[in-house]
DNA sequence: GCCGGCATATATGTCGACACATATCCAGCA
DNA sequence: TGCTGGATATGTGTCGACATATATGCCGGC
């Protein structure tokens, strides 16, 4: 598992210095990759401080690459900086989170409506067979969203890639993908909605289907409105006993 | 042991050695600040290599805080890099210009709306005197609308502070800001639409005035669109000499 | 005379090190 | 006992330097 390439001359490190070498060439590449898994995986709770010469540690790597992946997460909204005072993941609120949305709601929507004026018909059937997985799969774990969560990023950056915009893929799919990530993972409420939601993709590619840009954008933006609007609720609520567990995460 | 204190940061004086630390405190945020002119002030071209000694050497600055900014401005789409060719400045084909307007679009039509929630009294007192600003202005220079672009951008920007919503007030005041910018001084064509736009942010501040945010968003995205369609009939015409100088394969 | 390979030169990616700011801790004092 | 001040320690910001990959120019071969 540890195949070492001997071009590595001065790495010390015992831990996993190779990172992913993937797709990623650069170290900073992995280092992203690999701050992002960490940050998405909960390990690192939002609030906590990201320390440079820890995370250099761990990962077997200089503090250069890992500034640099830093960087660029601090730029996603991802991590916060103070000047001197060094990266915090982000603390999203549920106001946050709703913010979020709304910006989701806007582009998304967009998204939809150019897609609707260039999609292939192998795109949509693309969608539909994406479609159908959703259903099965929601038919056998009975419509809890919960393994269906992969089956609807999948939905979603796909249609993005059928907008044919560089700029929309690139927020969706990259920018903002980790962010949606984190409000993902802070918030595994959202009870019963996988039927829903599975009614609104349809509808969302009908309206691709039809070519109809207008009941595209809408019925994507309703899709996030509802998506959101249940958070909003499913939020408020269990605040109350929220203290004694707040300690333990359960990740 | 003692290394000689060598607070010789100011060190040669004969370039701008200390940068602008007006807001920034860092090098490396100076030095977003001075790239970010150096591109959109057209020194840099669209396509031209950014090179990290030169420029370092430039500024007067090590090659790390430059990097920083560079991954910055990579990150904004501003600049295009490839794993060990360095960095370019991005080329704005008219294609891409439109998509960026489309997301322009979708970005402010939601800052719009969500402005015309909780937008004050006061917000809209502000508005009204950059409208009469605005006009004034126009009616000096006769609608060219080319020193009313800062009161534009103002104009822009302060709805999006109207929205409160820290998400959206980001992506177009800060990460998309720097391509909006790249856009403008692209394309200085836009004809007599001075008096047009005018007229369009009267009616989002009316729309925003009664609290209606539908009525704020389609006014919003209707100026927009329509500043992008005049762009693209404006750029589908000219530019006849543009491409000469590529030929010297003829053999 | 043109194309391909090799040596050189430059630039990028990465590393280690240092200066200073901030946080922490302990001692002194009201 | 609680607060303030200084000494220590850690971490960030920045720098210079090295290794390697890419680009460039020269020479030889076809």
């Amino acid at each position: 598992m540890d195949q070492m390439t001997d071009d590595n001359t001065s790495q010390d490190s015992s831990q996993d210095a190779n990172l992913d070498p993937a797709e990623a060439q650069t170290i900073a590449d992995s280092a992203l990759q690999r701050l992002t898994e960490v940050i998405l995986s909960g390990e690192l709770k939002p609030g906590a401080k990201v320390s440079e010469p820890e995370l250099a540690r761990r990962f077997g790597i200089s503090r250069a690459p890992l500034r640099e992946a830093i960087r660029r997460l601090e730029e996603r909204s991802v991590l916060t900086r103070a000047p001197r005072l060094g990266a915090r993941v982000v603390v999203l609120s549920p106001a946050r989170v709703q913010q979020i949305f709304m910006v989701r709601e806007a582009i998304e929507g967009m998204i939809a409506r150019e897609a609707a004026k260039v999609i292939t018909d192998a795109e949509i059937a693309h969608l539909r067979a994406n479609l159908a997985r959703q259903k099965a799969r929601s038919e056998e774990i009975g419509f809890t969203n919960f393994l269906t969560r992969e089956l609807d990023s999948d939905f979603h950056t796909y249609i993005a890639q059928c907008s044919r915009n560089e700029f929309l893929i690139k927020f969706l799919c990259e920018d903002y993908a980790t962010l949606i990530g984190l409000c993902r993972r802070h918030l595994r409420q959202v009870p019963e909605r996988g039927y829903r939601a599975f009614v609104e993709h349809g509808r969302i590619v009908d309206a691709l289907e039809d070519r109809d840009p207008d009941m595209a954008e809408l019925t994507m933006r309703r899709h996030i409105t509802a998506s959101r609007q249940v958070l909003e609720a499913s939020v408020q609520e269990p605040r109350r006993d929220a203290a004694r567990s707040k300690r333990k995460r359960a990740g």
